[in-house]
RNA sequence: GCACCCGUAGCUCAGCUGGAUAGAGCGUUGGCUUGCGGAGCCAAAGGUCGUAGGUUCAAAUCCUGCCGGGUGUACCA
């Protein structure tokens, strides 16, 4: 129980005690001049007890003053009736004494596993996926800061239509079934070299009859290769050897970004379980028959129909999804499942999950579905996956690079994947986002570069003392002093929230104006050498603890120096 | 057509478990500077919270219509 939660019960027995009323007391962060602490509980109950909230407010404040005397120092009624709590130095100090360390219990020893990025193999890393990693980073960061045993999972599709027109164009490189040649191709061209060939196998399969019918029977090939171990024909040869081509570039993409997957799930090995699944349910009349084709009326359920196995047998990316969540199921028996995704599929995944309900329910009710939108370029270019200029995910992170280096001189890894991460991190996850390459990287302002060098300029003031920074309990705290501890007190409640709500995006918030409420204090309050050192240095240890605390969860790292 | 999402300052966005003068960054204008890291601080200008209704003591926040934008809508993923 938080220090709030506690106060929250407090004044409901406070409640009960003065009118024998039962209420859900919700205390909030008011402006500073108001308090610590806020109620609106009188307003609300004004109406049931037909009286005037401002009495209401006052009478409780009266019972509150005796009852919460030693935490807190003064409880007023504001404005239509608001109860205003103010916290006394020592519960304040206290409170942001733990701030840094604390850690939700909400997912507390439940098995997590978190799904994303999920990029497809024989396929270019878009900005999309940049995205998708990121967040997703994050919120397993979350789940793990709240206790939770973490399983981080990526799905892709090493079978499917794309993977037909990629090898199509690759056999009109290399003049036919010659895997040979594939020795020809650097290291370092592996994925460029695969791009390209999609693009062009994307393109055929538009305008080319006869490409579209080769590209299709490649993909029947494909599944054939997977599905008999094929490992000795040529053309198996090139498939596995491109595959493989393909998890090495996401794996290096992955170490750059700082991400670790420990598993991947290939759709070839859960196609054959979601096609199991779906045949299996079909017989029990979850899903029907329909124009040689197998699928979901989702429209009993206020969605739309999809084809899970399609005419020639083969499962769609439906039946896939079902054989992934069977999957996972087997595999961890988790007590929650998120899967990150762009938000182009949410009703698509609405239709899967509403037909695994109907034979799996108690797993479909531990799964969540997380969506973001689009990463776009500002200015509104139109990018198209098929002409193959899309935003690719390493022109996202040299865009960042350069501009940092023209802005500061120097390159940094660090600096650069901070400002990145931080710039799609702070956004309400689910819509858009518009990515200007000059102005996400830039140092001043609201970004992650200007967190990490807050949190390294912190490190420094408490590198330049000899003292050792003194517990805050010590003194009794002068304004700045106060309005500091304040805001790094509020930590935890940030910390509950984003969890409750799978919304990383409010530790940024929070961190920024935290880091605001520094430089205030830090701009007219001198720390080495002033009177109040070893309290003061408290402060900053805390303020730098809490820093880093948060900016760890976001998947950013901290250095000491910059 | 139907479904889902979105519409807050010039730009990019917070705020949306309903509450006290609607906040921040960038940009613009003006101030602070021999500073423990100024990547900062203070201040000003800038908003019919798409629009019309409804619910409520109280609506940017909840409900409905409309307008505008995006996405999805049977054998792609």
């Amino acid at each position: 129980m938080t220090d709030m939660e506690y106060l929250e019960t407090a004044i409901e027995a406070v409640i009960q005690k003065v009118f024998g009323h039962e209420a859900l007391v919700i205390l909030t962060r008011p402006d500073e001049k108001f308090g610590d602490y806020a109620t609106n509980v009188a307003l609300q109950l004004a109406k049931p007890f037909g009286k005037n909230p401002r009495e209401i407010g006052e009478t409780l404040a009266a019972e509150l003053r005796t009852q919460l005397s030693e935490t807190v120092q003064e409880v007023s009624v504001a404005g239509p009736g608001f109860i205003n709590l103010r916290l006394t130095d020592a519960a304040l100090a206290a409170l942001a004494t733990a701030a840094p360390g604390y850690k939700p219990s909400t997912y507390k020893d439940q098995v997590v596993v978190a799904e994303y990025s999920d990029p497809n193999p024989f396929k270019v890393l878009h900005a999309g996926h940049l995205y998708t990693s990121v967040v997703g980073d994050a919120l397993a960061n979350l789940f793990m800061a709240a206790g939770g045993e973490v399983h981080r999972v990526n799905f892709g599709g090493d079978v499917g239509l794309h993977v037909g027109k990629t090898m199509w164009a690759i056999l009109q490189e290399l003049g036919g079934e010659h895997p040979e040649k594939l020795d020809a191709i650097a290291p370092e061209q592996h994925a460029e070299w695969m791009a390209a060939r999609y693009v062009i196998g994307t393109a055929a399969y538009e305008d080319d009859e006869a490409a579209k019918a080769e590209i299709v029977e490649l993909n029947k090939r494909v599944y054939q290769i997977q599905a008999e171990g094929d490992h000795d024909t040529p053309l198996a040869h090139i498939y596995w050897t491109c595959r493989a081509w393909s998890y090495d570039y996401f794996n290096q993409f992955y170490a750059r970004i700082g991400t670790k997957f420990e598993k991947y799930y290939p759709e070839s090995e859960v196609a054959g379980l979601g096609l199991q699944t779906v045949r299996e349910q079909l017989k029990n009349g979850v899903y029907s028959e329909s124009a040689g084709a197998v699928v979901f009326e989702g429209e009993k359920y206020g969605l739309h129909t999809r084809v899970f196995i399609n005419s020639h047998g083969i499962p769609t990316y439906e039946a896939k999804d079902v054989g992934l969540i069977m999957q996972k199921w087997q595999d961890y028996h988790f007590d929650a499942s998120v899967v990150i995704t762009g938000n182009d599929i949410v009703e698509y995944m609405k239709v899967v999950l509403k037909s695994i309900e109907q034979f799996h329910p108690e797993l479909v009710k531990k799964t969540v579905h997380l969506t973001h939108g689009q990463v776009k370029l500002a200015g509104g270019v139109k990018m198209s996956s098929r002409k193959g200029n899309i935003l690719r995910a390493v022109d996202v992170l040299d865009a960042a690079a350069a501009a940092n280096k023209e802005l500061t001189g120097q390159e940094s890894e660090q600096t650069m994947l901070a400002a990145v991460k931080y710039s799609f991190l702070k956004q309400r996850l689910g819509d858009d986002i518009i990515y200007d390459p000059k102005e996400s990287v830039s140092l001043e302002g609201n970004s992650g570069p200007y967190l990490q060098y807050a949190h390294a300029r912190a490190r420094s003031v408490l590198r330049k003392s000899s003292l050792q920074p003194a517990a805050l309990t010590e003194s009794p705290l002068d304004a700045a002093e106060r309005s500091l501890a304040r805001k790094i007190s509020e930590y935890p409640e940030v910390l509950d929230r984003a969890v409750a709500g799978l919304i990383p995006h409010h530790i940024c918030t929070y961190l920024y104006e935290l880091a605001q409420s520094f430089n205030r204090f830090y701009e007219h309050n001198r720390v080495v050498g002033d009177a109040r050192e070893r309290l003061r240095l408290g402060l900053v240890a805390r303020y730098a603890d809490t820093l880093k605390a948060g900016l760890e969860v976001l998947g950013i790292t901290t250095p000491e120096r910059m």
